[in-house]
DNA sequence: TCGTTTCGGCTACAGACGTAATCGAATTAC
DNA sequence: GTAATTCGATTACGTCTGTAGCCGAAACGA
């Protein structure tokens, strides 16, 4: 399949920031992201933009002109990027095995009850 | 800001490394970190050696005279690490959720039938 | 005792990251 | 039409990371 160069260009977590906005609505304009991420994070307009150049370099985020301004949108499916960061943690920490990485969650009470739930509900359809 | 240095200091993915070999076998010197780790990764003794300070410093790692030299030996278990990277990742991807988690697993194919089985086990068992 | 090896401890340095100010062209306001 | 505003682009800069070299003291060999 046509992998375009993907892996190679990380995004970091504040660019991840950003990202989270772009997945969540657009095209939208670096103000408009400003709008969105500058609420939680502390930042300025300038650090977005920042953010947003280097996501652009990075061949993730794509642009289109709107008049005088630009609008941006994401080029990889937030599903491919928390899939591929999910694969990267089980890899790294737990051999690429997906279950001692349920076992660990257990342990350390990160699951609530609607977790064991939803989790059971999703084995059962799996096993059909 | 000022530097917090309570509980933060990450760890990084090189640092990671050598805390695996740490956690493997302990304590032990530099010279046989270096030849756990740099038969995978392609470091040499200058590299794993700086890692090592660079640990210390961070105060995840502990030092011990031994003659001459130091042994060093880790003074957080995995299972925090492991445990914390985990929480992490499914507060920054999840909205703290597991569950989503579980199921991008399944839908990008990384769970094997073991895993399931797996999974299933410690969920009857977590129901008593 | 004197050179050689062996360590740990500083030093180095480029690239990535977080955070932001400044510049220059285009646009809007008078 | 000229000043003020608005953007993207460029530049800045300190920290963290990856990767490693050099130095001086201790220890070992002869």
């Amino acid at each position: 399949m046509a992998r375009r160069k993907d892996a190679g260009e990380r995004i970091s977590e504040a660019e991840h920031a950003v990202m989270e906005v772009l997945w969540d609505k657009n095209p939208i304009s670096a103000a408009e992201v400003c709008d969105q991420v500058c609420a939680q994070r502390e930042w300025s307009i300038p650090t977005v933009k920042t953010l947003l150049s280097r996501l652009v370099q990075k061949e993730v985020v794509g642009t289109e002109p709107d008049g005088r301004k630009f609008l941006y949108r994401p080029l990889i499916a937030r599903s491919d990027y928390v899939g591929g960061e999910s694969r990267r943690l089980v890899n790294r920490l737990f051999g690429g095995r997906a279950a001692p990485l349920f076992a660990q969650l257990a342990e350390s009470e990160a699951l609530t009850e609607d977790d064991l739930a939803e989790i059971e509900a999703l084995l059962r359809e799996m096993r059909k």
